[in-house]
DNA sequence: AAAATTTCCAACCGCCCTGAG
DNA sequence: TCTCAGGGCGGTTGGAAATTT
């Protein structure tokens, strides 16, 4: 056994620029190296200088065919091999075959990877190569902990690109679509059990901004991706699905209007989460979508204050979500903001996203259709996704378990688990008007119950974030009340948002079903004090405001207020889970138009 | 201190696209 | 037009490290 001490070193060294020993990441690779070196170069600290000659590589091969976890003969899986020579090898590079290939790109360079198999002793793939190469072993590569503004990037990039990793990567110089991927995946992770939305109000926001110049329905590609790929990413019964969802719900609901009202029904029930008087206006049935901000003033208010309640929580919630750079950020600029899609009660308006015309893209696909559309309740999220892939052993989700999401779980409005779309829907009302009382209570009780909405709104990150959204509320409420938001005169537009103060009315303060759809007619008059013609007590949800259980009242107002189309779209399925189409997207053709921004 | 669990990430797999023959 | 190889991309896996119990 030949030992080179030359070349190889001048690759190891190549190595070690480009591998900076920071994170444990290093560790692993320095690790492997103390593995793959022990025996010729128990020195030097692990670090190998050494690395065995080409024609050792054979033996290398043969003997980490032994150490790789894969362990496999290289065949398996597909994996081509060279015929009648030795498998390919699988798993960890070592530092040899690293500067082997780091030789050979910097003489032939980069391309034609099967011909690293061939014209050296490395036994690897083309693809293997290629792949060593581009994420480890290329030049500027940016090895390290990506920093705030990367972070931020990042989160921006998705919500417009979805899973185009190597999209964003191309953005992120000197990172790999890998290692975006990676750092994406752990924060969903930790959003999910945090019960944080996945996107900053910020970015979403930004997001629409720029998406207001484009008419292009930018969504288009999360869709495809995540949403009708069944990506896993936006499980519905990811808490913060609902503020994301409802972050965006109102929002592009114009986007909707050329939709039909079947479409619009799947939609609706999608996403009640942003409440009924969405999905009306979606119908067409309420034009002044603007107006959104009214009569949330108090309910916003009250989430501000309610944080006070967890100052404890505050770090550990902030390391939990890896997200104390938006802190930082945020001290010095309003650029970035804080969770404020967190507010889950006041989604899209404590994003400071009220227009109602901005188109959305990312996000959208945390409103999807039908399958993920239980989010009102975290608890009940799959009791009424009976989708055909949903597995019984789905239904659980471990990350609800998670003290923080402990609070929505258990909720008092907790949704009948078993009751099925009339019931999750009067759970939702009743679990929104109680979100509104909690907010009044929250402060005075540590074990308050909350609705879902209101395990966002207990998020520390409002309160270190209080006075940004206070702001970013007086500016959008303004135009409408002129008052401040604390102000309770605040006119209630026809499209208020204020989700969170369902009905209040009685049964018989409701409107009759048979007189329902009358009932519905006045045009809304924003302002007007006649309580009778206040948009809220048209609201679809009054007509759940009682007790009732029948499902055919929810059938009926349901049908009252979306038409028939409802009926056509969605009969067969009330009472058994919300199943509104096989996909859901196909009703939505606006919706999944692709951006061709990003292409 | 040990076991169990979670986190993190490098690498693999399979699908798809593209271009050459 | 068809076939095939090369390459890119996104999803998933496996295992070590870190953390928790």
């Amino acid at each position: 056994m030949s030992i080179s001490e030359t070349e190889p070193t001048y690759h190891l060294e190549i190595l070690r620029n480009h591998q900076t020993p920071r994170s444990r990441r290093d560790v692993f690779s320095h690790r492997m190296r103390i593995v793959n070196n022990s025996a010729i170069n128990p020195g030097h600290d692990g670090e190998m200088y050494r690395v065995k000659s080409e024609s050792d590589c054979e033996m290398m091969h043969q003997e980490d065919q032994m150490d790789s976890p894969v362990g496999d003969d290289g065949s398996s899986g597909g994996s081509p091999h060279r015929g009648g020579g030795p498998p390919l090898k699988k798993g960890p590079w070592t530092s040899a075959e690293d500067a082997i290939l780091v030789d050979y790109v910097k003489k032939h360079g980069e391309g034609n990877w099967n011909a690293v198999q061939k014209n050296t002793g490395l036994f690897r793939c083309g693809k293997s190569c290629r792949l060593r190469w581009a994420n480890h072993l290329r030049p500027n590569l940016k090895k390290g902990a990506f920093t705030p503004e990367e972070e931020r990037l990042i989160i921006q990039l998705h919500s417009k690109m979805g899973n185009k990793w190597a999209r964003m990567a191309a953005h992120l110089p000197g990172r790999t679509d890998n290692e975006i991927k990676n750092y994406w995946n752990t924060r969903i992770k930790r959003c999910q059990r945090a019960g944080l939305p996945i996107y900053p109000a910020s970015v979403c926001n930004q997001s629409s901004n720029e998406d207001q110049g484009s008419s292009d329905f930018n969504c288009g590609e999360n869709l495809s991706s995540d949403l009708l790929n069944g990506n896993g990413l936006y499980l519905p019964d990811f808490t913060c699905d609902n503020f994301i969802a409802n972050s965006e719900a109102l929002s592009y609901a114009p986007q909707l209007s050329a939709v039909s009202i079947s479409s619009l029904l799947g939609q609706s029930f999608a996403s009640k989460n942003c409440g009924f008087m969405d999905q009306v206006n979606q119908a067409g049935m309420l034009k002044q979508s603007d107006h959104l901000l009214p009569g949330l003033s108090d309910t916003i208010n009250g989430a501000l204050s309610s944080v006070d309640q967890f100052p404890n929580d505050s770090e550990k919630l902030k390391k939990a979500l890896g997200f104390d750079y938006l802190h930082e950020a945020n001290s010095s600029s309003k650029t970035i903001a804080p969770f404020g899609g967190a507010l889950t009660g006041s989604h899209a308006f404590l994003n400071g996203t009220f227009s109602t015309s901005r188109t959305i893209n990312g996000p959208l696909k945390m409103e999807l259709p039908s399958l993920q559309d239980t989010e009102s309740d975290p608890n009940s999220w799959l009791k009424y996704t009976v989708a055909p892939a949903m597995q019984p052993t789905e239904l659980v989700d471990p990350y609800l378990q998670s003290p923080t999401a402990t609070p929505s779980v258990k909720s008092e409005c907790a949704s009948p688990r078993n009751s099925g779309l009339l019931e999750e829907l009067l759970h939702e009302a009743q679990g929104l008007r109680s979100g509104r009382n909690q907010q009044l209570s929250v402060r005075s009780s540590s074990s308050s119950v909350s609705t879902p909405c209101d395990t966002t709104v207990i998020s520390p990150e409002f309160d270190l974030c209080q006075e940004y959204w206070e702001e970013r509320l007086n500016e959008y409420a303004a135009p409408f009340s002129g008052n401040s938001l604390t102000g309770s005169t605040a006119p209630v537009s026809a499209a208020s948002p204020d989700v969170f103060q369902l009905s209040k009315l009685s049964p018989a303060q409701s409107p009759s079903l048979g007189s329902g759809e009358q009932a519905m007619q006045p045009a809304y008059e924003p302002g007007a004090g006649d309580t009778s013609s206040h948009p809220e007590n048209f609201r679809p949800d009054a007509f759940f405001s009682g007790n009732t259980t029948d499902s055919s009242v929810f059938n009926n107002a349901i049908a009252m207020l979306l038409g028939n189309d409802m009926n056509t779209d969605c009969k067969p399925v009330f009472g058994h889970g919300i199943v509104f189409d096989t996909s859901p997207w196909s009703n939505m053709p606006h919706a999944c138009q692709m951006s061709e921004e990003f292409k």
